[in-house]
DNA sequence: TTGTACGCGTTATCAC
DNA sequence: GTGATAACGCGTACAA
């Protein structure tokens, strides 16, 4: 009877093993190890008593096989170095971890065709759901997402086709309360550094401020540079809008890098500009002078996203629904003064 | 005979819906799946239009069982947001991915009762190795990984027991490169910043910090404050140090948050120390001085671990071992300057 | 080339 | 209270 799994006794101990040993059926076992109720208490104690000289652990993968759940979801990002991503990470793996949940995470380097196979093996994982910060706006999974009913969770960019919950941020008040910040210290000319267009939220970023500009009535002397962008590419463009007829006084930058390249661009060139830029980081606050940004909470997004996600698991079947995340201007030096040197 | 499965058709096909709908045994269509050879060009191609018909995705839970094995790995830090943990997640992760793995990645708070609760669920899931930078030096989980098999791999602080591999950074070497840099510019009193000497790390780079000192014959006034520090408490021992008989003229810094903590410090007293931090850190170029840092590298000490981990998948029963990375001295101009203003 | 029978380790069902 | 047995979905061994 036990015969069957004698060999392997000595690696790993089965149920089978521990009920051999205890003189009690598998099922027994089976209820002592999940506490189950309806067993005499001394039968339970003896149980327990193989299970910690065997050394058993429960096999997972087998339990969670026949219940058809994983308990596990998945995250993925384009890049976990990142830090607004390994935020976003941190937070997820929390909601995760509180809900007895386990997260897998994944890179898809940016590569739509490397995100859908990423997606794939997760769902032939059965993880139980997926948050996605996608690569692109084809919902090219989407027909492998339906079909296995495998709840998904979108941030930061929305996907095309099917609606989906999504979790973005205020992309366009972020904007509007960087350009009026600056329009408040006295800025009228003021030039929008963005990221490749390809990225919807660099565009989302750009129509933003060229929207707020027209609404403030700022001259409409296009000064919107997208990227992809390096402090070289910022450099020239400066130094030529610092230049010639109604040069601009500030700067607003579209995000982290850019933000950074703009930096050093204006450290070079000695140019008293005015700055705010997108997305906080460490230090903003160390440099001189301190740099005023839009802050995007990827802590908050990351937590909403997952509670969105395990919302569906519960059972919750409503529509999908667009949260759009408030953003922050934390105010610092570098956007409220005005033709003071920049160093 | 499919009356069987019938009623979960709909939802999630498995090999037997796809075996009765192509008129076929399920092995057929696991040897097309899993593209084994032995089966007809005909045949294949009727599962494979079936597959595709019915949206068949093979359940990797059942077949990683099947087989014992579960190509995952784990990663278990303190805090996923810490750039220094995040860098590693991404290194290991594309080890992971490179090798057709997942990675499931954990935090464990810095708790170590966190971290054996994490590790226990791991090894029950049957993972199939672990990294993990410790939370302390006590092996909680060694009985637990002894009995399972399961191979780990330690990063950035050694553990006590049984040896494992470790792959640990040169705090030794990095404190030393930054002593002797400071000499070099004509520093002798040099006062060193430490973290909580809970730390394994802190206590390594403290050591390094006196026995440089002394090797170097420079004076032996105890210039070593532990934290946990806060901008606060740098702020206060940096005026006593710097006043009084023969008063410090440079600061080494044990990681980047007490970096953080004396270049604010600093500011404030508006001291022209010369400084030299541990670990690099983003924008640190653009720091007024920019700072000189010595420079682990998270990602090769991450893609490290994963390698060695994998090494051990593969068979490897050598000896555990353990590989001290180097430390790379980035020199800027907070640590070459002296008697110079800070800002 | 294809199929049958069984096992992976657990939980669910239902009987005792 | 406790146990026998059948799933979960797939792969392996071996037969046809």
């Amino acid at each position: 009877m036990t015969a069957l799994s004698d060999h392997r006794t000595a690696a790993r101990p089965t149920m089978a093993d521990v009920a051999a040993e205890a003189h009690v059926s598998v099922k027994t076992v089976s209820r002592v190890v999940n506490h189950e109720p309806g067993v005499r208490p001394d039968t339970a104690e003896r149980v327990r008593a193989v299970i910690e000289r065997l050394g058993f652990r429960r096999h997972d993968g087998a339990r969670l096989m026949r219940q058809g759940r994983t308990f596990t979801i998945a995250l993925v990002v384009e890049d976990l170095a990142n830090p607004f991503y390994s935020q976003v990470g941190a937070a997820v793996e929390r909601e995760a971890r509180i809900r007895q949940h386990q997260l897998i995470t994944a890179s898809a380097e940016g590569s739509p065709s490397r995100e859908r196979a990423v997606i794939e093996a997760l769902v032939n994982r059965r993880v139980d759901g997926i948050v996605v910060v996608p690569a692109d706006e084809s919902a090219s999974s989407d027909a492998v997402l339906e079909a296995s009913h495998t709840p998904i969770v979108y941030m930061d960019r929305p996907v095309r086709g099917t609606p989906r919950d999504t979790i973005l941020s205020d992309n366009h008040g972020g904007i509007r309360s960087a350009v009026e910040h600056l329009v408040a210290h006295g800025h009228r000319n003021i030039a929008f550094y963005g990221d490749d267009p390809a990225f919807w939220t660099a565009r989302q970023r750009r129509d933003a401020f060229v929207a707020t500009q027209q609404s403030l009535g700022l001259p409409t002397t296009p000064r919107v540079s997208m990227g992809p962008h390096s402090p070289a590419s910022v450099h020239e463009s400066l130094s030529q809008w610092t230049t010639g007829p109604e040069p601009i006084t500030a700067v607003i930058t579209g995000n982290n890098r850019i933000t950074l390249a703009a930096l050093l661009a204006l450290r070079e060139l000695r140019l008293p500009l005015s700055l705010v830029g997108y997305d906080d980081f460490e230090l903003a606050a160390l440099i001189d002078p301190p740099v005023t940004v839009v802050h995007q909470d990827p802590a908050a997004m990351g937590q909403k996203a997952a509670q969105q996600l395990f919302a569906r698991l519960l059972g919750d079947e409503s529509q999908a629904q667009t949260v759009v995340m408030p953003t922050r201007l934390i105010v610092r030096a570098s956007g409220v003064r005005r033709g003071t040197p920049n160093r």
